[in-house]
RNA sequence: GGGUAGGUGCCCGAGUGGUUAAAGGGAACGGACUGUAAAUCCGUCGCCGUAGGCUACGAUGGUUCGAAUCCAUCCCUGCCCA
């Protein structure tokens, strides 16, 4: 083995906090190590901020070792407090294992689960049999309360209130650290850096219990050059289930991202070698765009493969490079009834607009155009002579295309 | 359970009877500038719409010509006390 996994993790600047450093990086140099991540399932898609830690496990993965996908069944009734301001939503038990079925398919995308290579567990499975009595006499008794509320992950909570159900996030979360542990001989937990209070608990509980050495690392949380969460679009976040986010708007978002954001973004979401990275994050000005371009294309292959890739730039291409095909735009079908009706109604039943208000006021600014011609009449009907092989081209504001097709 | 401070638009936050669709900031969106970037500047930012109307300030009911603003009850949250 050339290079160590722990250096190729810290040189892409994936590391944000270790409870040992060196020990961490001996035994990923001397043993296959079984470590996990835990995902809850807060929502129907996983995000990309779940792609990070799925890079991060995949980059173990090839190194020789054994990533366990935990996937929140348990925890994810409760909500995790950390760093929050507010009380999660609850969840009812169809949403959660609904949402864990979405995780498990999503992240078998990028984890070669084939062989006993990786392993997908659900901590549902033994936090939802737990006694309450015997919980608290053989974990509870490890906690000191006093710790647990000096705890930076509460810190918001402790203005605005912090519920008991909410407290005990942490103490599950430890346990399952144990739980794995006892089942796997799982030494390592990795999470984003804001789960650092929630893995020392883990790791300290696991000691305190078997007396063995285990470990906990955290991994940089996807930010911004000024430190705003990455990933976060008109819509919320940025959804790896092309349902929710469409290739197309995916490669868009990194086509997009901060020219002081590129570099950082290739070192941590897509597998090419750093002085390639370094290189692309070099360039300046006009050329940093092809830095981009890259950065798109690549993340949007591993998340969505080859081909959606390919389409998504090629309809960029199409758009923003002037060269015809309009195949891959988004699409709005039209029948031939709507194909003769006020642009504006159409765009908002195809949801194009949130409202028809804002429609007009987008016209009214100059933000509309149709087939290359600002559109300046909010009242303007479509009619036959929009259409070129039953074909039109709506742009919205400077970079949004739509393709209205007759069908 | 008692006391007390609160619950306002996507978020923060002003407003305490009409002039308030509701100050200000942030986010977002459009335009200019550019490199499909950032920063900056200008504009927009509840819904339908020509006017005008409708819906909104935790919930419900009430007082009033008129309420986000007053009263009652209820729900929720912080803090202090038990």
């Amino acid at each position: 083995m050339s290079i160590s996994v722990f250096d190729v993790l810290k040189e892409r600047g994936y590391i944000a906090q270790c409870t040992n450093e060196d020990e961490v990086r001996a035994m990923l140099e001397n043993e296959k190590v079984t470590f996990y991540i835990g995902f809850d399932p807060t929502a129907d898609s996983l995000h990309v901020g779940h792609f990070l830690g799925l890079m991060v496990m995949s980059h173990l993965q090839k190194a020789g070792h054994r990533p366990v996908c935990l996937v929140g069944g348990g925890t994810g009734t409760v909500g995790d407090p950390s760093g929050r301001s507010d009380m999660r939503k609850m969840l009812t038990d169809e949403d959660i294992e609904y949402n864990c079925n979405q995780f498990k398919k999503q992240m078998a995308r990028f984890i070669d689960f084939s062989d006993g290579k990786a392993l997908m567990v659900n901590n549902g499975d033994w936090l939802r049999k737990l006694n309450y009595i015997d919980l608290l006499r053989e974990v509870g008794a490890h906690f000191t309360v006093n710790r647990m509320l000096a705890a930076e992950c509460y810190k918001n909570r402790m203005e605005k209130g912090l519920t008991f159900l909410e407290f005990n996030y942490m103490i599950m979360q430890s346990y399952d650290f144990l739980e794995l542990h006892r089942r796997y001989n799982l030494k390592l937990e990795m999470g984003g850096d804001d789960q650092w209070s929630n893995i020392i608990g883990g790791v300290e509980l696991t000691r305190r219990i078997t007396g063995d050495a285990v470990y906990g690392l955290t991994f940089t949380l996807l930010t911004k050059s000024d430190g705003q969460k990455m990933g976060k679009t008109a819509g919320g976040a940025l959804w790896l289930d092309k349902e929710k986010t469409s290739p197309y708007d995916f490669y868009q978002y990194w086509r997009n991202v901060d020219d002081a954001d590129v570099e950082r973004c290739l070192a941590l979401l897509t597998f090419l070698p750093m002085e390639e990275v370094r290189r692309l994050g070099a360039l300046e000005g006009q050329e940093i765009n092809e830095a981009k371009k890259i950065l798109a294309y690549e993340v949007t292959k591993l998340v969505h493969g080859q081909e959606e890739a390919d389409k998504a730039k090629a309809a960029a291409e199409a758009v923003f490079g002037g060269s015809g095909s309009s195949e891959n735009m988004p699409t709005v079908e039209l029948t031939a009834e709507d194909a003769a009706k006020k642009l504006v109604d159409v765009l908002v039943a195809a949801e194009v607009f949130g409202s028809k208000g804002e429609a007009r006021r987008l016209i009214q600014q100059n933000g509309l155009s149709l087939n290359d011609e600002k559109v300046t009449d909010p009242d303007y009907t479509l009619s036959e002579g929009n259409f070129t092989d039953g074909e039109a081209i709506v742009k919205k504001g400077k970079k949004k295309f739509y393709r209205l097709l007759k069908v």
